[in-house]
DNA sequence: CATGAATGAGGTTTCATTCAT
DNA sequence: TATGAATGAAACCTCATTCAT
């Protein structure tokens, strides 16, 4: 047999007439519905095709298996974020700190609160699947973007940059999500980056710069 | 199929004999094994009955449900992180906020780190578990125990206080699965305790504290 | 995933209790009914359970995939042709040519013919499954003894009995599938057996022995 | 190449017009390529029409079915090997029982062994088709062309010779198929014709022949 | 005629849960 | 109480075939 392949995870062809355009992009939008309304276990091939008004063998035309549609799902969300968070770095280079941290943190945490339910549903998935391939990458990312950009502040200890920023990655990351949980109501977000923006200085003033 | 309403999540039976209590023991240890050689995803009742060396039915008999014994495993691990910030809660009580930063992050962190791989295939449950029903009871003692910690520093603002304990899991939480994923080589371990603090303590400065 | 394995086709477990060994044969007897009255290419898994009165699952408790049931229903009836070859092989051991063939192909062609349907139900198998794990072994089995037989003959060139060997196998399997189809009547199954001892002497003449 | 084949060998319908011949004659490579590389299981219409650089929609305006286009494969190579047969059954009329044998066994084994990797793949297709449609029909057609060369054996017994007719097919498939399996190596070709022959003299002579 | 997107019945397999012994 | 065989709904995925463009 030729099944010893680990499994493709990419999606299977690109659509050549139009019809298929919307087909896809019915597929994609029914994942988003299930997710949001039945939650990661309880979206099925299926019920994903079901809504999106085609055939299972439609879906499976467009992705070679369940894990394939969820990963792509998934790079295309954190695909925004990525984005986003990249034009910020690159717009707050050789700014002071506070207007980089501002910069950044409103990036981030706008880009997550926007769609707040899909960003949850989203983040679902990633315990789904075996996020090594692109998940990782997006991140990585990120993490360039944001070291290049502290690598400008003057009097950085460049050596030291790494491990800040995974914590930077790693607070905003959890406490948008927990901020996301308690319903976000506006003024939370507010006091979420002002929280964020003070944690960060005094991480940034104690690992990364002498003065 | 949908989440019909009652299903009991409460251990079955509170093992009272003597021989009840080394089953219940052995499921347990046998659900961590196959949690940290399989992965959830390949986590199945008889496979865990199998390596605990009972039978299905027996499992069965001290939980109604897969997902029982799940939030059981859950508990019990919460229980222990929990146990540890509650002592390190009240022994801080009305010292200096350095000491009450340093103490409440010592004990989380090491409670995780102790047995990383365990906290991290605990950590995969989280996602598997309509997790409501308890582990946030366990997180809201935490809460609780935190709040009254910060309750007893000097001209703290009484209101502001749950958002700060907040932030403070979120955060201690990330970090700490960053670090734990990262491999956490000693090193790492101590500087993200120091890093923590640093964050903390701008945080509580900050937010809650007028000078 | 712990999925690279080739996929085992060898029976799953031996049945402990009685009632479990009544399945296993309920399922074995559903298999050639369902081969019988429809054919390999109708034969689902879900079909022989039906007909075995058991659910599916039963059927994967003791089969771990659909090859693995096709193989042990195969084995099992070669099994029964084989040791009736090795019986014959060795009972002619020392025997004149004549009565060597007479026995060799009485055992063959009354093997085959004794459940004819059987037989042409099992041959459909063959086709059906990546057979080299046992079906050559049993065949391996029957060379053995027949080229141990024809070892026996007085002035026999021993490095060319394995090429008459195969010959003797694949004439005898040929010519009786040809009988079973053409519904052998019960002379045409005495002249198969003559002919096929009138061609087998004149190979082993023509081949093995000198005079 | 048309015109030396009998008539009533000839194929079914003739593509009529030049495209047309090109499309069928790519369907009819693919299969072949297909068969070769991922066998008769994975033999898909959509990979055909894939291989042969058509559509899968072309594929059914030629064969209305898939087993129809399997079916027109088998027939196909078969009328090769039935075509060689009948010439070198018709040339050995009246010839003397030995370079009867001669002949038509160099015709059938050389068929067969020219594209001895062909002829494997093509074998895989009568499991799979409901053969009862043609391919009995080529055979019959050999076995009439035998039938009647047979017949002009001076002393033979009419009504014995479908018996003997069948033997020989049986056999000769069986035998050479067998020597395929092996990876015939030129010589073991060599000896399965003289092994053969000896086999059909006795054969005929046992059955056929008073002298 | 050619194209290839769409279809969907049906096949294989898994696993939480029950219940007779 | 312990056992483990039995259950069967439900998930994933394939592929022959059709039909609008």
């Amino acid at each position: 047999m030729t099944n010893t392949m680990p499994k493709s995870l990419k999606p299977r062809k690109t659509p050549i007439q139009e019809r298929s355009g919307q087909t896809v992009e019915a597929i994609f939008e029914a994942t988003i519905q299930v997710l949001l309304k039945d939650g990661v276990k309880n979206l099925t091939t299926t019920r994903v095709a079901e809504r999106a008004g085609v055939s299972v063998g439609s879906l499976y035309q467009y992705y070679p298996n369940k894990e394939a549609l969820l990963i792509a799902m998934l790079e295309k969300h954190l695909d925004i974020v990525g984005a986003t968070c990249q034009i910020a770095c690159r717009e707050s280079h050789n700014l002071p700190l506070d207007a980089m941290m501002a910069n950044i943190i409103d990036a981030f945490v706008d880009a997550k609160m926007k769609k707040k339910d899909i960003s949850l549903a989203i983040a679902e998935l990633i315990s789904e699947v075996s996020c090594v391939p692109m998940y990782t990458q997006v991140v990585k990312q990120i993490e360039i973007e944001l070291t290049t950009m502290l690598g400008t502040l003057p009097g950085v200890q460049t050596e030291k940059i790494p491990f800040v920023v995974s914590m930077m990655l790693a607070t905003m990351g959890g406490a948008t999500k927990m901020v996301m949980d308690r319903m976000s109501p506006p003024h939370l977000v507010k006091r979420l980056k002002q929280t964020l923006q003070a944690m960060f200085t005094a991480l940034i003033k104690t690992e990364l710069l002498f003065t």
